[in-house]
DNA sequence: GCCAAATGCAAGTGCTCACTTACATATGCG
DNA sequence: CGCATATGTAAGTGAGCACTTGCATTTGGC
């Protein structure tokens, strides 16, 4: 009880989030996660006592497992401010359409679950966000972003664009341009109006 | 069966659209929405079929509002792109706050709807997204406007901006800094991001 | 006043869901 | 082997859901 064989519990922590994802926290059926794991319904309910804590557990499994993915990328930023903000936009675009289906289901359902929702976005978008601030406050010493702006509100601006972005490529609809060059765009837009204005 | 009396269908679809957006469509039950609008259940059903039929309605329901409410709104944008953007980010922001529950579950569920979702975008969204093209294109042949991006882009990035900002501000979390300086800071870096550059 | 249409009301049907109970089986460890 | 722990199987419970049926009541036009 106090150590579960790993395998069956990981198991059902990874076709819960999966279901979450796909179907919506109230679309999910235990049925279905159970099923979906290789595992009996009663096993589920004996690792979690009940749906809302398996979905707590898989909120906390996120959260570590986001934490391990992203420790390694803190890609070395250069003197080439656009050049940062390139390479940076297009992993956090990869990450986010990776992300999709659980992101769709957290914007739809958090407010029903505000607490979970609160605890990921801490623990796993404002780390991210903070490094991309600091990278931006060295790129501002630097002379290469003006003075005049929040660069917490820059960031998450420019992170907005990129979201919105995810959401409409995956979202079905034709809107005449490619994804790269979306990306690119938004490098482009964002770069130039980071940099030092000549005079207002 | 023809022309029910307006004031019960009306007051259903009503109902409906706020139990979609505050439960989700899935979330939403037929008991709580004719509970809402004051009305037999049964008498919904005898309106509409089936669940899926009133989702229906209430989408095109949905569409035809939003349509009305834009018809007017069609401020005129003098020569300064940047207090053109000012107002209408202001004005979009607005809107999408009003909108937010709904929007959240269309952001969730919409995969699943995908139909609905499709028509709600090409009749709702679209032809604000077209207008402010529009806008920025004449803009473009006042010299006020770099050539070298897609105004396409352009302008999904500046929404995708304020979109993002209203899902943050409603969202909980405190980001340090309040939502008319985080529009303000948006507008600003897009119009200097939009300016015709020095040179490259 | 009369009739048809719209609505209300009470009850029920069949389904699915989260969750439980009781018992059987496997697996690993001393 | 013997025992504890994890898992499987079968069956069921109570609740909520979408949706239906039958009948009574209101309402508005002729």
């Amino acid at each position: 009880m106090s150590d579960p064989t790993p395998s069956t519990r990981d198991r059902i922590l990874k076709a819960a989030l999966l279901a979450f994802a796909r179907d919506g926290i109230q679309g999910a059926t235990t049925r279905t996660i159970a099923q979906e794991a290789g595992v009996n319904e009663v096993t589920l309910f004996r690792h979690f006592q009940n749906k809302e804590g398996l979905l707590a557990a898989v909120m906390v499994h996120v959260v570590q497992s986001r934490h391990q993915d992203a420790s390694g990328d803190d890609a070395e930023w250069t003197g080439d401010l656009k050049q940062n903000l390139q390479r940076f936009a297009e992993d956090l675009y990869a990450k986010l359409v990776g992300d999709e289906p659980f992101l769709r289901t957290m914007i739809g359902e958090g407010r029903r679950h505000q607490d979970h929702a609160k605890t990921v976005i801490m623990d796993a978008v404002k780390p991210v966000r903070d490094r991309f601030i600091a990278n931006l406050e060295t790129a501002r010493k630097a002379g290469l972003v003006r003075e005049d702006i929040d660069l917490g509100i820059a960031s998450d601006a420019f992170t907005a664009m990129l979201f919105g972005g995810m959401l409409r490529s995956t979202g079905g609809c034709s809107w005449g341009y490619e994804v790269p060059q979306f990306v690119s765009t938004c490098v482009d837009v964002f770069a130039a109006g980071l940099a030092p204005q000549p005079q207002s």
